[in-house]
DNA sequence: GAAGCTAATGTAATAAAAATACATTTATAG
DNA sequence: CTATAAATGTATTTTTATTACATTAGCTTC
């Protein structure tokens, strides 16, 4: 898939070098990007009031073949959420407003991150879970819960695995640590000293450090892996942390990588772990609470 | 927005009752899609040896109003990632396959919930949170973090607030509440005994309970206000629990209510909070770990 | 198994849309 | 204020999509 040079932002760009009648298409189109997107060239025109040739010749300056080519770009830039990048929350923002908002900024941060991941870097920290013997997440702050989540997810293995939000018990489980052991640290910066001073003293006793955090950060070059997520800057201040959830969902797919990695000699354990919790439901569903 | 009725898949599905010569378009079409949204009638009709026309019938006759329109609609299933929702995790699935459709399915989760909430329900909600004293989020399991992340969040507003995934803590507090506390339940699938009896004695109290849980559950019926999620069930054995990525966002969006709804007097309070953590940076960035 | 019917597909013509060639206007420098 | 280049528009051609209608293939009924 061709990365998506978002048309929608490059229309809206206040610094784009438009002559006066482009500058009239680029408005036209902003003023209803849906609508363009099924439009014929004439009808465009006409609503931008200008002639047929000025939108074909717009549309190839912005990289396109031709009318038709734009209007697939453009339908593809609507349909990536991208239309809401430029739209921050606003003060004046109501819940039919802003929910789609934030979810669709949600779902911006997981397709950045998808696209970004090296799935060999995935392999290699599959690798080192699968290889250790004791794994340990830790985070503090907005991370803390997502290191909680991962201990809930990587209990289904049966390596033994604990969570640390503290960080004079992170500093004394680092310092104690041995080979064998896999310290997970998740921090959205990589600048928090604590959690990099914990890595030098896990990786001084030999024990290996992954680290899910930003890039060329003090933590990730700290780290014999980082997995680095560039979500972009959260400068809004209405909008939430949308890297958590990529952090989750990266650990997601490092815990199904283990998983088919062990195949099926850990599926009784699994089940267990699972009829375990049926006498606290009401029937008989086996989903986590 | 028009509810993304998944061409792609709808071209794959083998009950569709398509007669020969469609058969032989539905193919061409699926042995290139990409190319397909660029190909003009004729190109498609020479590939998949019909005439043109009975491609034309064939958009038609899948919902379009010609063969522009279903090249459009054929883009936008393809860029919603629509690809692979169909294509659970299967165990010779290596990082580079198992990746992306770990991400897919959470951004498709994400994405039902988006369409699925109801923006009144969400106002009614952040009523409560800004007439609360005090709130609650009650979790177990995987929902615990959820609850401890939804703490970090609310934090933010001067309402006293705490996460507690104890049920033992949890019944306590319920029990011993008054009017003015809200307590909010997060739960799957809303059938752990433990937590609807907790939310039954909060109401035994007047105190408030909004739970974020499966639709029609015994949970729910026991709230004040139920945000029923319905992200599917979660049947693939590899596949994980995307409803946490909708809780979270969720939960995003209520405090994001909460924040807008509280304008700019509590900026100050803000403030001082990001102050206090840029002693724990390397440098002076603001954001949370 | 052939007549007659219906559904499916194709051919050819028409209409619509887009791109091109070229003319005109507008802006700008000298 | 003229020369020149850039920008825009008009008219035409080409490409693309749709429609009207003819043909074929597959059935059913006698």
């Amino acid at each position: 898939m061709t990365p998506p040079q978002n048309l929608l932002a490059e229309l809206a760009k206040p610094t784009q070098a438009f002559s006066k009648a482009e500058q009239k298409v680029a408005s036209a189109i902003l003023a209803n990007p849906e609508l363009t997107t099924r439009s014929s060239i004439a009808r465009l025109a006409q609503s931008a009031k200008v002639s047929e040739p000025t939108v074909n010749r717009f549309c190839k300056r912005l990289g396109a073949t031709g009318f038709p080519d734009f209007k697939l770009k453009l339908a593809l830039s609507l349909a990536s959420g991208a239309r809401f990048i430029n739209s921050a929350v606003a003060e004046d923002d109501t819940a039919p407003t802003f929910t789609p908002k934030i979810f669709n900024a949600s779902i911006h941060a997981l397709e950045i991150t998808r696209d970004s991941v090296d799935p060999k870097l995935i392999h290699h920290v599959i690798d080192e879970v699968v290889a250790s013997k004791r794994i340990y997440f830790f985070g503090q702050g907005n991370s803390g819960p997502v290191a909680l989540d991962a201990e809930f997810k990587f209990f289904r293995f049966n390596t033994p695995v604990s969570a640390h939000q503290d960080p004079l018990m992170q500093r004394m489980l680092a310092a104690a640590s041995k080979p064998g052991d896999l310290f997970v640290i998740i921090s959205y910066t990589g600048r928090t000293i604590e959690l990099v001073e914990t890595a030098r003293l896990a990786r001084d006793s030999l024990a290996t450090v992954i680290s899910i955090t930003a890039p060329a950060s003090p933590l990730a070059r700290a780290s014999d892996l980082a997995i680095t997520l560039d979500v972009g800057e959260d400068t809004d201040e209405y909008l939430p942390m949308t890297s958590r959830l990529a952090q989750l969902t990266l650990l997601d797919v490092i815990a199904t990588g283990v998983t088919l990695r062990q195949g099926q000699a850990h599926l009784p354990h699994l089940a267990r772990i699972k009829k375990s919790l049926t006498s606290t439901r009401f029937d008989n569903s086996e989903q986590d609470a």
